[in-house]
DNA sequence: GGCCCGGTTTACAACGCTGTAACGACTTTC
DNA sequence: GAAAGTCGTTACAGCGTTGTAAACCGGGCC
């Protein structure tokens, strides 16, 4: 059997408690009954027990993130992220997939397993703000990504998705061209990363001169490769455009994948810009343009955020907009070409 | 403040334990008090308190998965795997990334959180058989990927890496290639992975009569994409390979990366096989061929596994072979070629 | 009517830990 | 030399839950 304060304690010859004051670092111990202690421990290499120290105490060292899909490269990184900033506090990460499913989000904010937990870090794909609005769990929890509704009551961490995208866009008008795509609008009530990024592009055609042609807006109902593929196809044909923006890099890999197979040269004929900056777009060929969304910085904010909810902050909400990049690759040169 | 047993318990007019018997669905609750308290339940949204049922049973319902990283889509992948299976058992998982770092793995297999979690998945890349032999913490593992030392006494679930290797060279060399280069070799004493893979490599060149020439094995000391795109720049030169066996698809990546932008076409000058079948090789272009290792059966059987040492069984480790099967695609297609 | 039996409900203790308060021993101060 | 403080250590209670064992209650049987 494992061994308890109350073992170590017999075997060093003190109290329980002394036990427990050594363990937890407590001051006023002498040098003499630290080191039996000490000793006693390794000896039994006693570990404390987590439960019954968060019964105790009412926390778990424990922060669930709860995102989509881990098969998404940008969540993935993303969780890379906010486990190497919640290590660094101490903190251990569960993760939970809900895959986009409203009633697992629902849970999920619901505090399915609040006990466990003492913060959530959640990035809400089909909630809306009706659905945090009722949430009756006390579990800190912080949002990352779109923010739900302009007045629920959470810490948020996300991009100017709106800039960003006109940004991207203008990027690839100052390149020469004119009939530039746009691919991922959906229409689904909760898609507010959509809407903003998609009113940056078009923020981007006014401030250039270019004509909105609503036959460059290509839908996509989910953010993956195939259906970045999909949509670029139904973009071809004689007016086809020659540039695309594509509203993550998952749909741009998919795009640069139909426009290559169809003869398509990338960027001569079309160029592409993602967003996100996944791993795998710096290694497509061409290499993705896209806008650096500094994922580390969002993780160690909304990690931040949450570490001071936890320590008892209870202000208003707050916002952090993290700063964005645009990182230019082969997809959208600089330069002339033949 | 949080509702508990007791809250309900008053509320329902019944005992602790009446209460306590209707959440745990215990027989024996007449239909008119059972539904007295979970009435009272539903009022105060009562949940139970993990921590507390922890303590008491011994159990957590988490188990914790030790991968190097996350950013790899590969254990991406496989922890979106894993995460499902033991969804389906109503186990949450705990995600530790390892970075291969030999004191980390060391902390995860001692026991670091070992009160928190009732078992361990675990991916070891660094750690060797004579780590494990050393084991003090007694929460049940069951390893993943390459067996650690034959001895070591685990659940385990693997693949049969070198017929794998053997079948992917072969494959290579029956569409006409004869000098097929080995692309990933490791020198770590620990890198059992790459030393099967190599094994297999030089199986099937022995069965084709194929000469070992050692000038066509590059090494990679670490298995991602720059990682390849260096070694696969090492391997051309006046006599560059017609064919490369890369070791996972990371690796492959990097190398079609390489030769695109060399100019030698894929797969007309050079034919490309990678390993793991992620999502990305799917979607470069040309698409990769692989060895599709079968993640969802890896992830579903780690867990079966260790849900039946939590079960109590004790027999000797078991030894899973989940069988794998070879994914051609465009990097080595069947057909001529010009 | 008393007794036993089965289903239903309850009191109690314990899981391992830590905050509180109090204790004893020793030092400092007037 | 007595009072006041300081330091190191300890006893105790309680966090919310569940297993155990015992109490309770009504119906069927002798």
């Amino acid at each position: 059997m494992r061994a308890r304060l109350k073992d170590v304690a017999e075997r060093a010859g003190v109290s329980i408690k002394t036990v427990s004051n050594v363990v937890n670092g407590h001051p006023h111990v002498s040098a003499v009954t630290r080191a039996r202690v000490e000793a006693a421990i390794a000896e039994l290499s006693y570990r404390p027990n987590l439960s019954a120290r968060n019964l105790r105490s009412g926390r778990s060292g424990v922060v669930a993130l709860a995102v989509p899909d881990l098969d998404n490269p940008y969540f993935a990184e993303l969780a890379t992220h906010v486990i190497s900033a919640a290590d660094r506090r101490g903190w251990t990460v569960l993760v939970d997939q809900t895959q986009g499913d409203p009633g697992k989000e629902r849970l999920v904010v619901g505090g399915i397993r609040s006990h466990l937990i003492d913060g959530l870090l959640f990035s809400p794909l089909a909630l809306t703000h009706r659905d945090l609005a009722g949430r009756e769990d006390h579990t800190p929890m912080v949002l990352l990504g779109e923010r739900v509704g302009r007045r629920a009551p959470y810490d948020h961490v996300g991009i100017d998705n709106v800039a960003a995208a006109r940004a991207a866009t203008l990027h690839l008008a100052e390149r020469g061209r004119r009939r530039i795509a746009a691919l991922g609008a959906q229409r689904a009530p909760s898609a507010a990363t959509a809407r903003l990024r998609l009113k940056g592009y078009r923020q981007a055609l006014a401030a250039c001169g270019l004509a909105a042609d609503p036959s460059l807006i290509a839908h996509a109902p989910a953010w993956h490769r195939t259906g970045g593929a999909e949509a670029m196809a139904a973009l071809l044909g004689p007016d086809a455009p020659d540039a695309v923006f594509c509203f993550n890099d998952a749909l741009a890999l998919g795009a640069l994948r139909t426009l290559l197979s169809r003869g398509y040269r990338v960027p001569e004929d079309v160029m592409v810009m993602g967003f996100d900056d996944i791993e795998d777009g710096r290694f497509a060929t061409p290499s993705l343009s896209t806008v650096s969304p500094g994922k580390a910085l969002i993780a160690e904010s909304a990690v931040s955020l949450l570490a001071d909810r936890l320590a008892g902050a209870t202000g208003e909400p707050r916002e952090v907009r993290v700063p964005h990049r645009l990182t230019p690759r082969g997809s959208s040169p600089y330069g002339e070409f033949p």
